[in-house]
DNA sequence: AAAATTGTTGCCAGC
DNA sequence: CAACAATTTT
C-alpha cells in the first residue's frame, strides 16, 4: 500500500520534519498544544508505509494506557482512510458501515496487532513473562513468568512487615511509608540492593538498604515484583544478558517515546540499552534504526516518582549531534499552539517565564484572542464550589456548542472534590470524577483478585493470606500463623505446605479440614487455567470461594453494593475476553489480571459520554477542554506548602500550574478561597503567589455577592511593581548588577554570556545564551549563577 | 475470634 | 473530618 499524495499535507513544517525524520536520534520539544500526538502517529504511519517499517518492529512508549489506546485507534483510522481510497476509491467516511468495519479490523490484524504499544510498565512486564526466567539477582533471586505484580499496598505491608515483625525496628523511626518510598526512588534510579548500600553514609541509610534487600527477598519469594520493578529488573536483564538484549534491540528497530520529560534514570537506562545495543556511541549504527523522544520540559511535573527532565535536556549530547538549535539535524521544536486562545496562551506564558530551569521555548498562539481569563475570589470552598457549578451550568444553557463533557475542574489534590460534587448532585449535572479511588482497590475486588492471583502464581503467599479466611471458613489467626511458621522453617513459600494434606493433617482436626477444603479449590481451578475460558474460570472460582453466598447471607446495603462491583468484575472480564477474541488475540487469566494491575482510573475517561470531569492537575496531562476551572489556588494547597522551601519544587508546582491553564481551549476559569476546612476545622487561606505572576491586563477579577457574582475589575491589581515590593521582602539583599554581555557560569547549564536584562521592580531575569544549551531566561536569585572573570 | 470502641494520624501527585 | 490501627469488650 502506498500513501496517497496528501499524507502529510496536514502537518506544519516542523511538525513534518518530525514526521518525515526516519533513522538516527531526534528529539522533539513540543510545547503545549502543539500537535505532537499528531506527530506521533504520523510517524509511526509514515514508518509503515513510506519506508516499509514491519510494525513489529516498532516500540512507541506512552505514558498512560489511555494514551496508548488513543494512539492505536488513530493509526487504526489513518490507515483505514487510505485503505478506502485505494480499494474502494471513497472517502472512508462515505463508506457503509459495514465495509468500515471490515478494513478496520483488517487493519488491525494487518498493522496494531504487531506494534509494540503501550506505557513503560506493561510493555516491560511483558518482556518479563517471555525472559524473566533468564534473569538471576546479585543475590541469586529469581523469579518465574507467572509472576504476580504487588500494588502499593501490598508493597508496603511487606515493607512494614520487615521493619517491625523481621527486624524489630521502631516503626517511628523506620516509618514504613518513607522506607518504601526511599525503596522506590532506589530502583527508579537504577540502584539494586548492594549498590544502594554501597551509597549509604550513614545508618538510617544502611538500615534501609538492608530493608531494600529483605523486601526484595520477600517478593522472591512471593514470586512477585512491584512496579518499579517492572522497569528495573528488565534493565538489570538486559545490563546481565547480551544475548536477551541483542534480541529485543534487533527486534525495535524503532523506538518512540512521548513524555520525555517524565521520564527517570532506570526508564532512559532501557531505552538506551535498547537504542544502542550497550555499545560505545562510536560504533552506534543507526541504518534503519531511531529513537525517537517527545517531550516538554515545562510539563515535567513528575518529580516525585523520580522523573527527571533533565534527561530531555541531555538528549542532544547523549544521543544527538549536540549542534546549537539552528544547526541541529537532531531537534525540532513544535512552538505553533492549535489549542488554546491566544490571552489563556499569553498568561501560560508569562507564568512559566517565572522557571529558571527551562529550554527557552514560547507558545506562538494560532487562534483569536478570545475571551479573558476569569480569577475568582470566594470565601470558602463552598462558595468556591457554588461558583463553578453555576458558571458551568450558565454556559452549557447559553451555548450550544457546549456539553457537559467540555467542563473540566481540576485540583491540586484529590480530596477538594468533594464540595464540587455535592453540588453536581444537587443540580442534577453528570459528572466523573477520575482518579483517587480505583475501581480494582475497593475491597471486594481486591479480593476476589486475590483468588485469581493466588490460582495464577500459588507461590503467592501475601494474596492467599489474604483469602485464606475469606469468607470465614474456620481458619484462625493461630492456624494461619502455624502454617507461616512451618513455611519459614522448612524454607519454602506457603503453598507448598497448604498443597501437602500430610502436613496439614498435623494441625487440629477441624482446621486441617478447612485448609484442605480450601486448598481443593485452588487446586481445581489451577488444573482448568490453561484450558477454560476466562469467563468460565472466573464465574467458577468466585461460585467456588462462597464469597458472593457470604455477603448475601449479611444481606445489608452495603453488602448488596459489594455483589453489584463482583457483577462488574465479571463483566470487565467477559469484555475483556471479547475484545480480544474480535482481534485475535489469545485470552489468557494472566493478561486479564495485568490489566487489572496496571491500569489507571484515567482509562475509564471515555469520549462521549457527555459529563463534567473532575481530577487532578497531574490527571489533566495530556487532555484539553474548551471551559477549564482551575481551583483552589492558595498558598499551601498550591503551591503545596511541601514545596515551598525548596526553589527546585516550587518550580514543579509551577509547571504544574502550566500544565493546568494550558489544557483550556476557550475559558480559563481561576478560583481561590479565603478560607478552607483542612482536617476539620476551618483555616484562613491566602493567595496562591502565583495568581500574582499572571498578566493583569488579560484577567478580570470577580468576587462573590448575594445575587452570585459580579466583576470587579479588570487590571485593578495593584501594579506589578508595587506588589512585589511588597511580597518579596525575602531574599532581594543580594542583588547583583547584571549586565548585557556578562560573561557567567551556571551550575548546571554551564558557561555563557547575558544577551538581554529584565528589569521590573525588586525582580530581575536574565536571558543568556549558554556555549551548548542556547538561550534560557533565568531568574539569577534562584539559579546558581556567577560571573566570571 | 469477631465486633465494637477508642485512639491516631494525615492531604501531594500515580503507574 | 475520615480512614485506619490498636485496643477493649463480648
Amino acid at each position: 500500500m502506498k500513501p496517497t499524495s496528501n499524507f502529510l499535507s496536514h502537518l506544519n513544517p516542523s511538525q513534518r520534519r518530525a514526521v518525515e525524520h526516519f533513522c538516527g536520534p531526534l528529539l522533539v520539544v513540543a510545547g503545549a498544544g502543539s500537535g505532537k500526538t499528531r506527530a506521533l502517529t504520523y510517524r509511526i504511519a509514515n514508518l509503515i508505509l513510506q519506508h516499509k517499517v514491519d510494525p513489529e518492529n516498532i516500540l512507541a512508549v506512552t505514558f498512560t494506557n489511555k494514551a496508548a489506546r488513543e494512539m492505536k485507534e488513530r493509526i487504526q483510522k489513518l490507515f483505514a482512510e487510505q485503505m478506502a481510497m485505494q480499494e474502494y476509491g471513497e472517502k472512508y467516511d462515505l463508506l457503509p458501515e459495514f465495509d468500515q468495519g471490515k478494513l478496520r479490523s483488517r487493519v488491525y490484524r494487518t498493522v496494531i496487532k504487531d506494534m509494540w504499544c503501550g506505557t513503560f510498565h506493561s510493555l516491560f512486564s511483558r518482556i518479563l513473562r517471555l525472559d524473566i526466567d533468564k534473569y538471576v539477582d546479585e543475590n541469586g533471586r529469581k523469579w518465574e513468568k507467572n509472576f504476580s505484580i504487588f500494588d502499593d499496598s501490598d508493597a508496603q505491608s511487606l515493607v512494614k512487615e520487615i521493619v517491625t515483625k523481621q527486624m524489630n525496628l521502631d516503626d517511628k523511626k523506620f516509618d514504613p511509608k518513607s522506607v518504601r518510598y526511599a525503596i522506590g526512588n532506589a530502583k527508579n534510579q537504577g540502584f539494586s540492593p548492594k549498590e544502594f548500600a554501597i551509597e549509604q553514609p550513614n545508618y538510617r541509610g544502611k538500615i534501609i538498604a538492608e530493608v531494600y534487600s529483605a523486601y526484595q527477598d520477600k517478593l522472591a519469594g512471593n514470586n512477585a515484583l512491584d512496579f518499579d520493578d517492572l522497569i528495573l529488573i528488565p534493565t538489570r536483564l538486559f545490563q546481565q544478558n547480551e544475548k536477551v538484549l541483542d534480541y529485543w534491540h534487533r527486534k525495535f528497530h524503532h523506538i518512540l517515546v512521548d513524555e520525555y520529560q517524565d521520564t527517570n534514570r532506570t526508564q532512559y537506562e532501557i531505552i538506551r540499552l535498547l537504542s544502542t545495543n550497550d555499545e560505545g556511541k562510536k560504533s552506534w549504527n543507526w541504518d534503519n534504526r531511531s529513537t525517537f523522544v517527545v517531550g516538554d520540559a515545562d510539563q515535567s511535573i513528575y518529580s516525585f516518582r523520580q522523573a527527571d527532565f533533565t534527561i530531555l535536556l541531555g538528549f542532544q549530547d547523549e544521543f544527538g549531534d549536540g549542534l546549537e538549535d539552528d544547526n541541529t539535524r537532531t531537534m525540532v521544536k513544535l512552538e505553533e499552539n492549535y489549542r488554546s486562545c491566544e490571552n489563556i496562551l499569553e498568561v501560560a506564558n508569562q507564568l512559566i517565564e517565572n522557571n529558571t530551569q527551562r529550554i527557552d521555548k514560547i507558545l506562538k498562539p494560532t487562534r483569536a484572542a478570545g475571551e479573558e481569563i476569569c480569577l475568582f475570589k470566594a470565601d470558602d470552598e463552598v462558595v468556591e464550589a457554588d461558583f463553578v457549578i453555576n458558571q458551568i451550568r450558565k454556559l452549557e444553557e447559553e451555548n450550544p456548542d457546549l456539553d457537559w463533557g467540555s467542563f473540566s475542574i481540576l485540583y491540586r489534590t484529590n480530596a477538594q472534590s468533594r464540595p464540587f460534587e455535592d453540588l453536581l448532585v444537587k443540580y442534577q449535572v453528570p459528572y466523573n470524577v477520575v482518579g483517587g479511588f480505583r475501581f480494582y482497590d475497593r475491597k471486594e475486588i481486591k479480593d476476589i483478585l486475590a483468588y485469581l492471583k493466588a490460582i495464577q502464581n500459588p507461590s503467592d503467599a501475601v494474596n492467599i493470606q489474604r483469602i485464606i479466611n475469606t469468607p470465614r471458613r474456620g481458619i484462625g489467626k493461630s492456624t494461619i500463623d502455624t502454617l507461616v511458621r512451618a513455611s519459614q522453617e522448612l524454607g519454602t513459600n506457603l503453598w507448598e505446605i497448604l498443597n501437602d494434606e500430610t502436613s496439614v493433617n498435623t494441625l487440629a482436626g477441624r482446621a486441617a479440614k478447612s485448609v484442605n477444603n480450601f486448598a481443593g479449590i485452588i487446586k481445581k481451578w489451577q488444573a482448568e487455567i490453561e484450558t477454560m475460558p476466562v469467563t468460565e474460570l472466573v464465574a467458577g472460582i468466585i461460585e467456588d470461594s462462597g464469597y458472593v453466598q457470604d455477603l448475601h447471607t449479611q444481606g445489608t446495603d452495603e453488602a448488596e453494593d459489594r455483589i453489584q462491583n463482583i457483577q462488574a468484575l465479571y463483566n470487565a472480564v467477559s469484555e475483556f475476553q471479547e475484545e480480544n477474541q474480535e482481534n485475535e488475540e489469545s485470552v489468557t487469566l494472566q493478561k486479564f489480571l495485568e490489566k487489572t494491575s496496571l491500569s489507571s482510573d484515567l482509562d475509564k475517561l471515555k469520549e462521549g459520554d457527555a459529563a463534567v470531569s473532575l481530577m487532578t492537575l497531574h490527571a489533566s496531562k495530556g487532555l484539553e477542554f474548551p471551559v477549564v476551572f482551575l481551583v483552589g489556588l492558595e498558598q499551601g494547597l498550591f503551591p503545596n506548602y511541601r514545596s515551598m522551601q525548596d526553589p527546585a519544587a516550587l518550580e514543579e508546582e509551577r509547571r504544574l500550574c502550566y500544565v493546568g491553564i494550558t489544557r483550556a481551549q476557550e475559558r480559563l476559569f481561576i478560583s481561590h478561597a479565603r478560607e478552607r476546612r483542612l482536617y476539620g476545622s476551618r483555616e484562613p487561606a491566602m493567595r496562591s503567589q502565583f495568581l500574582d505572576e499572571l498578566p493583569e491586563d488579560l484577567v478580570a477579577n470577580h468576587h462573590q455577592t448575594r445575587q452570585g457574582y459580579v466583576k470587579i475589575s479588570t487590571g485593578s491589581l495593584p501594579k506589578r511593581s508595587d506588589r512585589n515590593a511588597f511580597t518579596s521582602n525575602t531574599q532581594s539583599d543580594v542583588i547583583q548588577n547584571w549586565q548585557v554581555g556578562d560573561a557567567v557560569i551556571h551550575k548546571t547549564f554551564g558557561e555563557g554570556e547575558i544577551t538581554h536584562v529584565f528589569d521590573a521592580g525588586s525582580k530581575t531575569s536574565v536571558a543568556i545564551k549558554f556555549t551548548n544549551l542556547g538561550t534560557k531566561i533565568i531568574d539569577p536569585r534562584v539559579a546558581q549563577l556567577q560571573k566570571i572573570n
